[in-house]
DNA sequence: CTAAATGCAAACTATTTGCAACGAT
DNA sequence: ATCGTTGCAAATAGTTTGCATTTAG
């Protein structure tokens, strides 16, 4: 059983560590040709509510499945929707101070335009 | 012309300043039964595409539209989902110093549990 | 034998879009 | 007359789900 859930794995370890269901599931099939969206989509779906993946919701795009769940920002290019992880030391810690609240987490996403697509200029 | 687009203000503005399209669709209605949903989402596009009012994109549930355009934090009670401004001073430029990076902007959702769904208890 | 996992297709949610009709200049 | 705006319905994107079947222990 779990047949899929360690090739999922391996597959978004194996990319920059951020994908869409369905790059997932297009490199899934050239392994396993069988699979079905669906069984991608279910155990993304399990991983995600097991904590062994994060999905990260952004606007204007798929939602992303992150190799990496411990607390951290990403940077989106506005152009081409690639992400990079980065992290703010006690960035939780602070926010539980700023609101005087118990937080469970935090997603942040930050915009700006990546230095490959500036360079391909305004368009 | 933009017959609707003061309407979707007057009721956004009434509301706690977050609702989803479908809330000020059913809003709106109530004053003008003859507007259609497809309406309701083309103006709330082309507003938020004029930078008078801001998408909010969280994880399952739908987009909200927030009145408030000025950067600023959302707190999101992961049970009943309700909104809550709350800013952070500078953390536009921290963001910016921190990276490096030209800064567009930032979406900041923190995950909590309200006090109304905490005294409601586990359920 | 059983229980979990899968493939398939249909269903669903949220949102967008094409188009003909409408409305204000 | 013109051009943006609307209502309607159909289309789309992304994701979830029901169910019969397969698979692994």
């Amino acid at each position: 059983m779990a047949k899929y859930r360690d090739l999922i794995l391996e597959i978004i370890k194996a990319s920059s560590g951020h994908m869409t269901a369905e790059a997932i599931y297009l490199e899934a099939k050239k392994l396993q040709p069988s699979i079905a969206v669906g069984t991608v989509y279910r155990n993304l779906r399990l991983m995600t509510e097991a904590g062994e993946i994060k999905r990260v919701v952004m606007a204007n795009s798929p939602d992303i499945f992150d190799i990496s769940t411990h607390p951290h920002a990403h940077l989106i290019c506005q152009k081409c929707h690639t992400i990079a992880d980065f992290s703010i030391s006690n960035l939780e810690e602070h926010l539980q101070k700023l609101t005087g609240l118990e937080i469970l987490g935090y997603d942040l996403n930050v915009r700006y335009i990546c230095n490959i697509c500036k360079k391909k200029g305004i368009g």
